[in-house]
DNA sequence: CTACACTTGTCTATATTTTAACAAAAAACA
DNA sequence: TGTTTTTTGTTAAAATATAGACAAGTGTAG
């Protein structure tokens, strides 16, 4: 939806990070807050901040800075805060069941309505809140599920992929270490442990001494 | 270490990936892999993969592509897969407790030596074969560690981060929401679970029916 | 041995992202 | 009020990353 020509990818992965942040300050009561500021707090240059906000509009008053009451009220409509999109998470392992305790609730557009595993001891309970069901009930059970959590075994992450895709899922956050195939139209983003550790190492061994933070 | 100039951060972070199609490969008794096939496998477009594998000169054959065992040897030099790193992990949650578990001996350079938790009732076990000890003997047993897990509450990350840095960690894998603050020469790699599905999800509801991956 | 198909390595073009710089406006202060 | 300081929004430049195209080898099949 929406009229938002071209914001660009890197900007919209860090809009949530934005939002969370905001959403602090909007705790501790503070008033304004400044690109500067911004800046220290989540470790991104103030200029690529101003950048970013600067796809929405003017938000801010020069010499001023932001109104923290008003930005968030901004991007609250921006992210579709107050849309909650349902999402299943698919497989109970430890990785699952720290995203269920987690569960996002706080100041969040999103849901785990469900969870879905293999193996029965699992299923029947409720953790964080979720109810844990059989993974052959996943299509008698999702419907309206546009997001799901994948972690699973990688030997199981393509067959269920499939599955989800199916249902018509358009989106999956893939802890597996799999590089799964979607047809086009589905978005599919990778979080790979193992490389994230792998390449951190590499960094620390050849990058010495140097710029701080690469990640996402 | 090393004399390799300026390889790209891009192609840096897309190594460990590289590395561990090779081995399946390899395991798989495959002799040579195009990479037009390597593409399809790793979802990444093929020009970049010569690209990335050309920054370390001309290791494959016109005509024919790569031969897989020569490519994994390569590659076992250039991430050091001879020399472990040793990590280690602080929190032993349930997400702690999925890296622990998972605990990457297979083919990787990367060993979870320790693990830290400051709940009394998790110190003097082992999970995944990897002994936790209690947080207040952090500055007593860790001396040779360069990569530190974090995987606290976000209350603790910063806290934490310092005595890491103190005692002369020079990575961070942060799994906490906190943007923790780091001297130079430290580098921190932000997961942030929470970022990666509000990303997701705006991704899926702004840029409908379009290209997919978008990860890392 | 020749012809054809394949695939690399690289060159070049394009796209994306980050950062520096600064005029213009607002706030703070004297 | 007038002067100084702050800070935005934006322009322009630089840095980084991706992808198309193709010459030049190499393998393969007849």
């Amino acid at each position: 939806m929406s009229e938002q020509n071209k914001i660009p990818q890197a900007t919209a992965r860090r809009l949530p990070l934005y939002y969370r942040f905001l959403n602090n300050l909007h705790a501790q009561e503070k008033f304004r807050v400044s690109s500067k500021e911004l800046s220290e707090a989540v470790k991104v240059d103030s200029a690529t901040i101003r950048r970013d906000f600067s796809y929405f509009g003017a938000l801010g008053k020069k010499g001023y800075g932001y109104n923290v009451e008003y930005l968030l009220g901004f991007f609250r409509k921006t992210l579709d805060q107050d849309d909650v999109t349902n999402i299943v998470l698919i497989g109970v392992g430890n990785l699952g069941t720290a995203f269920l305790q987690y569960n996002f609730t706080k100041n969040n557009n999103t849901k785990i309505e469900m969870a879905f595993d293999a193996d029965k001891s699992k299923v029947g309970q409720e953790i964080g809140g979720v109810p844990v069901y059989h993974i052959d009930e996943l299509e008698d059970k999702i419907s309206d599920i546009t997001v799901a959590i994948l972690t699973v075994p990688v030997s199981e992450a393509q067959n269920i992929t499939d599955r989800l895709v199916q249902t018509g899922a358009s989106g999956i956050l893939n802890f597996t270490p799999a590089r799964i195939t979607v047809p086009e139209g589905v978005r599919v983003h990778h979080i790979d442990l193992a490389v994230e550790l792998q390449s951190l190492v590499y960094f620390i061994k050849h990058y010495p001494l140097d710029e701080v933070d690469g990640s996402q």
